[in-house]
DNA sequence: TCGTTATAGTTTAACATTAAACCATAGCGC
DNA sequence: GCGCTATGGTTTAATGTTAAACTATAACGA
């Protein structure tokens, strides 16, 4: 078990980190571009996915979902609740917890937009094989310590 | 030519920009973490970081380092320069430019940093192997369309 | 030279984001 | 029941972030 590697096998290591950092970010800022013209933030567009996958959540795990802080969700789903798009609701047996749904106006709303930006990400991810987009799955699922989930 | 590849292939490009997008966010936070006890954050360190390594810039070449828009850099910069870590000075040929330098404060404290942040990068890559880390590198360049920078 | 266009940077308004301090409810042990 | 601790959510202060409108300088063509 060797504890320090020589610096050929470090500048894999930092070249690895920066094009993932920069790919994310080119991929996402391509994708997420077009959600300028519905008015919705790429946090606010996670959100409504979020729940229209998975049915009403708390903020907590809404905040597991799109990996930000609890201060960040409760401004974010102000926002949303103040254009209308979603509500909380207490939960009556604990009342800690807010249960955050999809108003009629909000599940339209991502109805609608959905598959659009899925098309998008199939479009952006086609210049990579389907061998190449399961070989990335694997890396980035170790990357992220994720062995067994889907 | 295949114009529309079946429901299989898809799920594979979904999953891969998903999986993508949040294994950068999580091997982001985890080595930037520790930045919060420095005082600086994530885009004033990668503007030290790009002077450091790339001597004086402009502006507009820091934003396309860090991929961020101009009216964000201006402000980034200005939060520096408060912090007295760079200095902005009027290219004298074209006075559209600004040059950004660091400080000698500035140069003192990303020499200091570097190498820690550095150490933090090939400590969370090391749960890929060098050829896993290699396979990264190419699938990330062609996701980012850069089929021959190094 | 003048008008047009391009480019670097700033400003503005709105929202995102974080860490840290805080409030309220719940659970637990005595 | 009373403290203690844990947990969900909010608030605050500071900074980041964007798109869009704007300013200033430069480049270019008639």
């Amino acid at each position: 078990m060797k504890r320090h590697t020589g610096p050929k096998e470090n500048l894999s290591a930092l070249n690895a980190f920066v094009k993932l950092l920069r790919s994310a970010d080119i991929v996402s800022n391509d994708v997420h571009r077009q959600l300028v013209a519905t008015g919705l933030t790429i946090s606010q567009f996670g959100i409504l996915e979020a729940i229209y996958h998975l049915g009403p959540l708390c903020q907590k795990d809404l905040g597991g979902k799109i990996l930000k802080t609890a201060g960040n969700i409760t401004t974010v789903i102000t926002n949303l609740e103040k254009r209308g798009l979603v509500v909380r609701s207490r939960n009556a047996s604990d009342k800690r917890y807010f249960t955050v749904s999809l108003t009629e106006d909000g599940k339209t709303l991502i109805t609608d937009l959905f598959p659009l930006h899925e098309q998008r990400i199939i479009d952006r991810m086609s210049c990579l094989s389907t061998g190449e987009q399961l070989n990335l799955i694997q890396l980035c699922r170790k990357l992220a310590g994720n062995v067994n989930h889907s």
